[in-house]
DNA sequence: TTGCAATTCAAACAGTTGTATGAAACTATC
DNA sequence: GATAGTTTCATACAACTGTTTGAATTGCAA
């Protein structure tokens, strides 16, 4: 491996035409022209077009865990094994607010990517998502420890919900502004940050069972008149 | 417009399949066979591949969104024009949830293709999508009402992460279970309603403003090391 | 029945896709 | 400077895609 010249190349571009034109519409040709290599190149460095993908998505996966991590550590080791629940859902879901909002122009291209990816999901990142599992122990791990008294079910979901608001906040993030009419603000990140980890504390501090209301009926199958939507 | 036969087949035969299959590799060629009517049928009746889908899509939207104003209106009527927050959010999350979760053998083929359009995104959804906002801006009002209290930012935020809650959970139904080794009962959906709509409560009517600590560095860009995920 | 429109059909089209090939160019080692 | 291994390159391949075409068939009305 001599200078790594045209793989880099091949991932820069990659990452880029993704970033703005999502998976759908970017071909190897698009990448290799955008990266001035040889349409071969692709396959020669990389096996295949999906194995492509894959490595771009892992590399930001890796770093993204790899600042949660630092951050639930540090935080564990300050408390002396225990940290406060808030500071562990902040860990979990403050690295990837921060790497996908924020004003536009200066969101990374990796931040783009990685929001294309939560997006539009293609099989190959489907994949590895898979195994994102075992990371996620770890904070189960760490919040079992900090709300001992709570249930392993109540924790799963707290964590579930947290996750929740965090992702659909940003994929969803152009339509929160076009409904609020710029009222809520995601450029301010730490503003959503607090808010996720508000609400996330609460769901798993607050009300201890949850009441359970009689079942309704499941949505309707049959025709339908064009009127709402 | 004789008798629908050849349209309904065709219409029935892709929704099975891209419920089963996503929609990825799913083909003409294969619905039609499905379907068991000629290739130029979908583009005969529908114009296009994309049309077809987005009437699929869009039949089922409807049907959901009925149901929650139905649910919506109800309540409303009930309480005089103002609904317990619990119930409009009830109203909001309820139907989505109950149509897509639930035991697996008894998930309509809807409800599954519902999931995939959900999980898949592809572009004549993603179209349609952008439409729903002025079904959202009525929970808005109801919810407005509702707290008359509260700002519309903290209503914005509110409504965001009740939709989060229960898409999330709908699309990463999955790994739930994994992560929780089946300790989370998705096919208990009343169960999981209460939840979302308890936490979301929560979020609504709970602690007034929200704490900005200081702003943390973003996740790094550099180099890596495969260790985590 | 005749005529006309709607529908079905087989076949082909035009374009794109990811991948494979084999020769050429390069690079570093001896 | 010859050699061996790596990398680049132009090109072809094979398959698949959604769509179109124009003729056949059907169904209904006059």
């Amino acid at each position: 491996m001599a200078s790594d010249h045209t793989r880099s190349a091949i991932l820069a571009a990659a990452e880029r035409l993704y970033a703005d034109r999502g998976f759908g519409d970017v071909t190897l040709r698009d990448i290799v022209a955008e990266a001035n290599v040889n349409l071969a190149a692709v396959n020669y460095h990389f096996g295949s077009k999906d194995e492509l993908i894959a490595e771009l998505f892992v590399s930001r996966s890796i770093a993204t865990n790899r600042e949660r991590l630092r951050e639930l550590k540090a935080a564990e080791e300050e408390g002396g094994g225990r940290a406060p629940i808030e500071v562990i859902l902040r860990a979990l879901v403050g690295p990837t607010l921060r790497g996908c909002l924020g004003p536009e122009n200066q969101r990374s291209t990796a931040a783009r990517f990685m929001i294309r990816a939560s997006i539009e999901s293609v099989p190959p990142i489907r994949r590895i998502k898979n195994r994102e599992i075992d990371h996620l122990r770890k904070f189960v791990g760490a919040m079992r420890r900090s709300l001992p008294d709570r249930s392993d079910v109540d924790i799963y979901w707290g964590l579930n919900f947290a996750l929740a608001m965090a992702h659909h906040t940003i994929r969803e993030s152009e339509r929160l502004t076009k409904l609020s009419e710029g009222k809520c603000d995601l450029d301010d990140v730490e503003d959503v940050v607090a808010r996720v980890v508000s609400v996330a504390t609460m769901a798993l501090t607050g009300a201890e069972a949850t009441s359970k209301p009689a079942a309704r009926p499941m949505a309707a199958n049959g025709r339908l008149t064009r009127q709402d939507l």
